[in-house]
DNA sequence: AGTTATGATTTCTC
DNA sequence: GAGAAATCATAACT
């Protein structure tokens, strides 16, 4: 029995080429009726009777990986178990479910051949079984022949065929693999995200640099957002653990801890992407913080100084300044200003440090230079407001550092 | 073809 | 168990 795989070239999936050739005289037995036949029988028994004795573990697993991938068990669609994950996995998004369907119909066809096979093979045996019987009791009218002899022989052959059998379960559980690893296994097939997924994203991530660790409704909220659909079915392990917690929201996570440390090992790199982001949202963040700051003071809040307002090419630039050092006063600290206000204030003050502008004017405020990044590496937990006010670590410490 | 960017996974630590 | 860091593997770019 042969049963090989065709891998190569792009597109080529695991199309198992089987041939099926019984070789050693045994199908030939089919049509030889002389005495030969006993000697090719025990030729086979010497191998069969050494392979396995019937609760063969090896047999078992693929049992169960083939139940578990869908090739056997019950026969049509729904009970399919990788089919059905497959499909819940394919989700909304359309174009990986092209590829799911694609894997589904390659699925289909391994567990076409499969079936095909094992009855051949089921069909093979049972006729040889009889034909040795036959042959038996032919041999009857000139030897004696105990029934247990015939019981042995049958044995034997069962043995045989059974042994071929697992053969083909085992090429057929590697055709299944390799067409996983081939449509499944998302390190292969990586995707990057859309643009504006990955707007969305840096979006967050600058204006809650001081703390950019998204909740898990915020992850949500983020995937959503983004329409990030799940480019890859949960592993194996995930699945059978029966975890539901597998969501979209990993890919998030897994955005966030990649960005984490890729800014934080080189902040020289993302600088011009910061202030980029920092910008984009300083326009909305200036209205949010002007909305609010009227809301709670109709008078005007303004400490006018800071020669440094020239320096911003941003408009309103003045009185977003302005504005944000009254919010970082102490005079302010407890005001009804949200926690919203107070990050798109982080962002403001980025965007007036990267443009240079902090100069004198703010208050020797480095919340955003090197950043929130405390000395061991880390960021600093900005959950506590106190890091907002506190004067901390001097300006541009890590300004210049972009050697590691 | 070589390089860089980037999403995912693994390993380790706390 | 979450996150950091290292690493892998592929997409995208030069």
């Amino acid at each position: 029995l042969q049963f090989t795989h065709c891998v190569s070239g792009n597109h080529n999936l695991p199309t198992p080429v089987h041939k099926y050739s019984l070789d050693s005289g045994g199908l030939r037995v089919f049509h030889c009726l002389s005495p030969l036949c006993f000697q090719i029988i025990s030729s086979l028994s010497i191998r069969g009777a050494q392979e396995e004795d019937p609760p063969d573990p090896q047999l078992m697993r693929l049992d169960n990986m083939l139940l578990a991938e869908g090739v056997s068990g019950p026969e049509k669609g729904g009970g399919s178990a990788a089919a059905a994950a497959a499909a819940a996995a394919s989700g909304g998004s359309s174009d990986n479910s092209i590829e799911h369907s694609d894997y589904r119909a390659k699925l289909t066809q391994i567990r076409q051949i499969y079936h095909t096979e094992l009855e051949k093979y089921e069909q093979a045996c049972n006729e040889f079984t009889t034909h040795v019987m036959n042959l038996l009791r032919e041999q009857s009218r000139t030897r004696p022949i105990s029934p247990k002899e015939i019981e042995r022989m049958v044995g034997i052959i069962h043995r045989k065929f059974s042994s071929i059998q697992m053969q083909l379960k085992q090429s057929t559980c590697e055709a299944v693999m390799i067409l996983r690893s081939r449509f499944l296994d998302a390190r292969r097939k990586r995707r990057n995200f859309s643009k504006q997924a990955t707007e969305i994203l840096n979006e967050y991530f600058y204006s809650h640099l001081s703390n950019p660790y998204p909740s898990e409704e915020a992850k949500e909220e983020l995937a959503k957002k983004c329409s990030i659909t799940v480019s890859q079915e949960p592993r194996r392990e995930e699945r059978s653990r029966g975890s539901d917690c597998w969501q979209t929201s990993v890919l998030v996570s897994n955005w966030f801890g990649n960005k984490r440390i890729r800014y934080k090992k080189n902040i020289g790199k993302f600088q011009e992407e910061a202030n980029l982001y920092a910008a984009k949202t300083a326009v909305t963040a200036a209205h949010a913080v002007a909305a609010a700051v009227q809301n709670n003071q109709t008078n005007s809040p303004t400490t006018p100084n800071s020669g440094s307002s020239g320096s911003f090419n941003l408009p309103n630039s003045g009185d977003m300044f302005m504005n944000m050092q009254s919010l970082n006063g102490d005079s302010y600290q407890g005001s009804q200003v949200g926690a919203n206000v107070q990050s798109q204030v982080d962002t403001l003050r980025h965007v007036i440090n990267q443009t240079g502008g902090y100069s004198d004017g703010l208050g020797g405020n480095s919340l955003y230079s090197p950043h929130n990044l405390n000395a061991n590496g880390g960021w600093q937990d900005a959950t506590t407001p106190s890091s907002v006010t506190s004067p901390t670590e001097g300006p541009g410490s890590v300004h210049s550092d972009t050697s590691n």
